[in-house]
DNA sequence: TAATATCAATAGTATTACTATTACATTTGC
DNA sequence: GCAAATGTAATAGTAATACTATTGATATTA
């Protein structure tokens, strides 16, 4: 499985970079240092400057490759659920039954990444801690609209209609799939953050991945019939 | 209703501000500009220079009020809190049934505002606004820790811990009440944003409310025995 | 009325996101 | 094989903005 995700190229959307930082040499050091310096930061104190010391270059090279700090994190979003909607269609491919497709779905979607089994890239806990803790400072914005334009959400929305198919495979009448799919794959990262800062706000299970859990018993009493 | 929660004070965290600007008229006057002003331009397009040209004071005397626009923010959101907390204490101490005590406190939590009948404050929809569009921005930081020590969560935790309360009344036996509750809360703020801004990823239905009747369906059938 | 405390305005500084320009290196076409 | 074109990187900036230091004005109280 690794093997075979590695050698799938994952397409990202042309606006987010102004060169193509998976063609060259720098352009690696860009994305694994920015994985690396903004998990370590933050978005906020990340910078363009910080980031070129890290990985010895130069702050307006980095500007080579994206215009923004801004575009940088959409770019690093774009390219994770880019690789999860590749998991998700090549692990639940040869699953017959719905209910257990749905089950695998909801575990890669919420499940910490294992870094053994299943990770499709070198520091893939890093860039879901990033995904955790800096999506919505790029989503929740008022560009949103502007860059929807443009295609930037594209991979995301795809994503979130193939699980509400998942769903809907299930249960046909459900009326809100697309919805309990997006509720599902943004909860269930942000019920991370409160377990790791404001843990009042969940209930940490020890015996389990309460996460997992919680979604799982969620969707499938919702979906009964 | 109205008259009596407008005579209730909503206590907010110390720590908020540098000088309560309830006690003033340029406090008044921050506050009702800032939620107008925030609102329009964003949380990142927000400055108190920005504010001080609209309220006719200067950036540095809005400065004795809060010591950084995040700060701010946090104080609106905590207000804010303070008021939907007393909200359900209010409007839920008279019912006895616990689904219909349950069934309420959805209610209050995922619908929109209705501006005639159950608005506390004179702008109450435009600082339901901030708090869908901002909230993360503040909330979900490297920060979070440190403003979580000195109690400006305390007000957001409560309301939790009570919703989770009122779960617990219909299902004694479900264990992920505060989950329930902050995905819920959380949640329907986002699936708003995701219908203005994205709505495939929600499921707009033109004849009720989706997001109460989405919360409505999942909660009741998540807890039905 | 004089001392004191409160409040607000002016004029800054430091940081940071971002850009303009130039220099160097590599590839490509004839 | 050499020049043109392209790709890459470095220097030295600018503009915006979050935030502060200091001084001036006003109100309060002894």
């Amino acid at each position: 499985m690794q093997d075979l995700l590695a050698r799938i190229k994952i397409p990202v959307n042309d606006n987010l970079y102004l060169k193509d930082p998976s063609t060259s040499e720098l352009g690696q050091k860009i994305i694994d240092g920015s994985i690396a310096l903004m998990n370590q930061l933050g978005f906020e104190r990340f910078t363009f400057k910080k980031l070129a010391t890290e990985i010895q270059t130069t702050e307006a090279s980095v500007y080579r490759y994206f215009e923004s700090k801004h575009k940088l994190l959409l770019y690093l979003i774009n390219w994770y659920w880019g690789c999860i909607a590749t998991r998700i269609t090549l692990e639940t491919r040869n699953i017959e039954l719905p209910e257990q497709k749905l089950k695998k779905t909801i575990h890669i979607l919420t499940a910490l990444p294992n870094p053994e089994i299943d990770s499709l890239i070198s520091n893939e806990l890093a860039l879901k801690e990033i995904i955790i803790n800096e999506s919505a400072k790029v989503l929740i914005t008022k560009d949103v609209d502007e860059e929807n334009k443009v295609g930037v959400f594209s991979v995301y929305k795809t994503l979130v209609s193939n699980v509400a198919a998942i769903i809907n495979e299930v249960n046909r009448d459900y009326p809100y799939p697309n919805m309990l799919a997006s509720s599902m794959i943004e909860g269930s990262n942000q019920q991370r953050f409160f377990a790791a800062h404001l843990p009042k706000l969940t209930n940490i299970k020890e015996d389990s991945d309460f996460v997992e859990s919680f979604y799982l018993d969620l969707i499938f009493n919702t979906l009964k019939k």
